[in-house]
DNA sequence: CATGAATGAGTCTTCATTCAT
DNA sequence: TATGAATGAAGACTCATTCAT
């Protein structure tokens, strides 16, 4: 048993690696089978078919972040403010620490994959908006944030994290992560124009 | 000859479209000349293959936004603040317009498709984020922004704008266009919390 | 269009013969394809699939033999039983010149193949059946045949010449064919037991 | 061993449905597995391959039935008319019960199953034959029936009573069991012109 | 200029079979 | 005796691309 969840283990991690490099069409299973060291028939022991196996990558990626996340939030008793920044310094890390996942994560949800796969996929990403949402819910609440569709804000939080992440990943040598860091909490929270 | 750029030109529209519709992997060859009319082989009497017929829809579409944005700023002689904010409309509008191929820009970089093809749209891309971070230098030297890196400021508002129009997308219901172009350049310029 | 044509013919042709010679599922397109002298996907060009393909062999070939059966007892102004008995030889000639298709038609139409095709097949198969059928029926009301289920008597038949020619082609060396059709005739004529 | 034995039991009567139920080539091991209620890996624990346990069933299903029909054959005193028209009702019940199993006994023999194994199939199908041939012979020699090749009209009464079976299970509405079963018996008995 | 028949390399997927336990 | 994880050969099917016309 333990070794069985070794093998799909490393299965997903092959998997990850590759659908992030590659994206989900050009990824080929023989190539997934290669980086995780089975023979092509194991993955489909382990999963019914490539769009299975990617959908497992995507909400097991978005779950383990959506978890720590969580209890990044429940754990602190900082204010709003604090806790939004610790959740973007999170997310950034994450997003940089496995960028491929996470690009994943946050881009290739469109193309064409099956749609009932599509459809888990995006319910995880929704549980992570929601969660983001919830948290600027409470700010509103407090009477901190002015704007009241929360999921909306909370999805142009996200894209906006997921540009400067791809921006800096591709153009890394200039600055450092503390610094894009900084800027992305700064514009998120005064924008443009802070006055 | 002008019959030949009249060809050329329907087959870039379908192009377009099918490309937009289902990504690069998932539109295939037939289908775009079926669309355009024209007998397969024709394609490749026009372009030398389906990556350079890729390129050419999507740099052609860039340069196409791109020179709108320009105009669209040299015309005006507006305040900084405002020809963002239409700036911002505009590019909402393409996005919801062309939400694949926008799709396929902002994100699916990272995928399959030729190196040198990849390259190209790249630099599309870039020039983009150039002339976005052009216009923030601008609003720097008048005093009104005050951060520094303009391209990462740049990459951040196009990911929120990604991010809105792609959540709006996948629940398309609930808001109207105008009211997430009023919700995106609020958070872009005056941030979650303007105080 | 010839040239077409004539590819399409080659390609029914090897199909034909490698079906029969291996049944539905041990026949390969691969097969198909160097029998036919074409490439494999020339046979995805001519055809959806490999049931399409199936289907087409066992359909044109039935339809082929239906036609030839009609042409006969139209063209004869024979009694029913000499009408009857020259279908028979026609039958077991057919099935003894292309046993391989007769082969399929007449027993692989069980088997795990696309139910619609199936559908198809037995269409073609029952308008056969039906054409025997009517033939008897015309037997009937002249008072010559007293049973009254006459597609069950026209399976009953095609089913005997079936098993005859069968047990022929595997012992093949005994007897000749003027002998069994002979054999078959009486048997289905007169029964085991004529007194 | 005892034990042993229970369980090949098992997996001959699970393989028995399979095979019925989906012909040699769409029943899986690993279905047989679990309807007989044991690991895949068990199924190669008490046979060969796949083709030893297809045989297995076949051999054991056709020698079965001739042990029903030569023991009914023996027991009865009744004429040879009776014993014959006995032999198609046990027949027909047989087909009925095990219809894809007689299918695959009495028609799939051409398809690519291994020769060994075809070959022991074909021996127990013609012991079958030969059982009835010798029957007819006795009818012959008591002066009943006419024709001398016993064999081919075996042959022809089983491919008689394969036809009917397979026509009435295809459209099974309309006629019974009993009906069908009498119809047969005419056919074989007195042929179509009976006068 | 334009066509479309023909190609074949590349993919996903299945499944009988093996073997260490 | 029994298991089930792992295998890999084999097969159906797709589709960008070519080329003779």
């Amino acid at each position: 048993m333990e070794i069985g969840i070794k093998v799909r283990n490393e299965i997903i991690n092959a998997a990850g690696s590759i659908f992030s490099r590659k994206g989900f069409y050009k990824a080929s299973m023989d190539e997934i089978a290669v980086e995780a060291g089975v023979a092509k028939g194991t993955l489909y022991y382990y999963f019914k078919n490539k769009s299975e196996l990617f959908r497992t990558v995507v909400v097991e990626g978005i779950d383990y972040l959506v978890k720590d996340l969580i209890s990044l939030a429940n754990s602190s008793d900082d204010s709003i403010e604090n806790i939004i920044k610790s959740m973007i310094k999170t997310n950034i890390d994450y997003y940089l620490d496995y960028y491929e996942l996470a690009n994943i994560v946050l881009n290739e949800i469109t193309s064409g994959i099956d749609d009932d796969v599509l459809k888990e996929i995006k319910n995880s990403k929704d549980k992570y908006i929601e969660f983001l949402a919830e948290l600027l819910s409470n700010g509103y609440k407090q009477g901190i944030i002015c704007y009241s569709d929360f999921n909306l804000l909370a999805a142009g939080i996200i894209g906006m994290i997921n540009g400067i992440c791809k921006y800096y990943l591709m153009n890394s040598s200039s600055v450092d992560r503390n610094s894009i860091t900084e800027h992305a909490c700064n514009m998120i929270m005064k924008g443009l124009f802070p006055k």
